[in-house]
DNA sequence: GTTTTTAAGTCAGCCTTGTTGACATTCCAA
DNA sequence: TTGGAATGTCAACAAGGCTGACTTAAAAAC
């Protein structure tokens, strides 16, 4: 591997030895970066009643309509308790329909009204564009990259989720 | 650009056509990563009557000895007042030493006394044992790439503080 | 057919960590 | 010297996590 004229490159194989200066790098830009990744979405949801446990209900939902509560709380890694006063009032100002289910009668499924997918446009959008940004500036082999040491970043129970959660349309 | 079963690697080109499909995934790549980079110091905290603002405040000060509140303000991104509140338990416990400045006696100068030194040695090195697994694991090249998405996500301000801290001993 | 388990929801109360507003201190410049 | 700007502190509040206790309804087990 040698030198590219990319930023942020100039270590080459030394990478391996890793070094914890070069560590507490990879952590500092983990944390400057997910600012970045969380702030439009933020923008745009403080001013309404929401926030961003509402923008990580509406994005799941929307991944999987139908999902049950339970399906829910095990990806958004919450307590019941606590997803439920953020759905409850999503389903109070009807973005969120909650249907009881015709095989299990206990379930609920969740479903966006078209005004929830109206709001999870507006907010992804915003994510995407970003995201889209910051893939072009990097590069494919770079995005390549990112997502590589994302999943080996995450515990094993997060990252079957996560790979579980890409089947459906990939 | 064919497809391959492999995620991340050897993509090529194909990643500049960049679907809403393959940016939805790398936001929750980020979202799933994110819990993971930050469960192992929280785990260690918690029990502690310590949270993750006080981890915060403790990688920033050890990042730079002697930091004003006001340095600390802008790095961490919170108001003063989200600040002192952590600071100041910090301080009580005496893991945070306050240091009214010599040249301007509105500023107080912050370092982390021996103990606080040592806590942060514990958060720190679980934290680079995860980094250093996702890293090991997932290889250099993709270890530049993952470097190189993040600083194209952060904001401009962001990244400028981020950049201003790699040059002190990079 | 009764009992137990499971899914979901609710109420109460607590903690962390964000926010604003009001205020004290210090410095500096008009 | 005095008034404004910068720095830091105190008080109160809100969002969104958490636990624990409880209810309802349905499914599963016995």
């Amino acid at each position: 591997m040698e030198e590219r004229g990319h930023p942020g490159l100039h270590s080459g194989e030394s990478l391996l030895f890793l070094t914890d200066e070069q560590l507490r790098k990879g952590i500092e830009a983990m944390f400057f970066a997910y600012r970045g990744f969380t702030a439009d979405p933020d923008r745009i949801l403080s001013g309404m009643e929401y926030g961003r446990a509402h923008h990580r209900a509406i994005h799941f939902i929307n991944r999987s309509p139908g999902t049950t509560v339970n399906n829910l709380l095990n990806t958004l890694g919450v307590t019941k308790q606590s997803l439920n006063r953020v759905l409850r009032t999503l389903i109070a100002d009807g973005l969120v329909e909650s249907r009881v289910g015709e095989k299990d009668k206990r379930e609920r499924h969740l479903y966006l009204t078209p005004e929830g997918e109206g709001l999870e446009q507006r907010l992804s959008d915003a994510q995407r564009a970003r995201m889209r940004a910051a893939y072009r500036a990097a590069g494919p082999e770079a995005v390549a990259g990112f997502r590589t040491v994302l999943e080996a970043m995450m515990d094993p129970d997060m990252r079957r989720q996560y790979l579980s959660l890409r089947e459906e349309n990939s």
